[in-house]
DNA sequence: TGCACGATTCTCT
DNA sequence: GAGAATCGTGCAA
């Protein structure tokens, strides 16, 4: 995908990402997957995001540097998260972040980096830090420009249709009060390797 | 300099 | 369904 692709309200961006596919070129060998759940961080006025209030750290440096490129970190001392700055330009801090995948090439690879899904190819990477092991996705990507190899999003995936994506409020950001119930949540209706379904 | 805590996952009950 | 693992970050002092 190109950079133009990015630059744009991160709600269309989130959404429009699912089918796509994630690939990463590694020495041990290429893993990809379809995207098929994400979540929108819409920025200063969010509470749920790392940039609420502009905050400009080490950590969320990246968050504020070009579209299309790629904020890791560190999350509980030891998994890591992963997301795509998007965002209208002039720009503002605001990303996609990454859900789940439904793995696709190398996938014997993601088995080896994922021991506890115990070969069941659903649980290589229904979550947010379980698709960065699988993925080989840590602090060595965070500022990487995913619009070019060896870390980049094809746009080859399926076409998702409109009236098979769910939106349903995000996961995990019960600290962000009113925030917390924004349905910024999108995945494939019916993907089994979707992370949390609503009910 | 100190300290509470997290955009999670896994194990055990 | 509860509790542990584990450490960089962010903010108070």
């Amino acid at each position: 995908m190109k950079r133009e692709f990015y630059e744009r309200n991160p709600l269309g961006v989130a959404k429009e990402l699912l089918g796509k596919t994630l690939v990463h070129e590694t020495a041990q060998g290429t893993t990809s997957g379809m995207i098929v759940e994400t979540e929108a961080y819409m920025g200063p006025e969010d509470k749920a995001s790392h940039a609420f209030g502009n905050r400009r750290t080490k950590r969320t440096e990246t968050q504020f540097g070009p579209k299309g490129h790629a904020y890791v970190y560190l999350i509980y001392g030891m998994y890591y998260c992963f997301n795509v700055i998007s965002g209208k330009i002039p720009a503002k801090p605001e990303a996609v972040f990454f859900r789940a995948l439904q793995p696709l090439e190398g996938i014997e690879l993601m088995a080896k980096r994922r021991p506890t899904a115990n070969c069941k190819l659903e649980h290589l990477a229904n979550g947010p830090s379980k698709l960065c092991m699988a993925m080989n996705i840590a602090k060595l990507q965070n500022g990487a420009d995913l619009t070019k190899p060896p870390f980049y999003i094809r746009a080859d995936g399926v076409k998702v249709s409109a009236n098979n994506i769910v939106q349903a409020p995000r996961i995990g950001v019960d600290y962000a009060n009113e925030w917390k119930h924004k349905p910024w949540r999108f995945y494939i209706s019916d993907n089994p390797f979707v992370s949390v379904k609503a009910k």
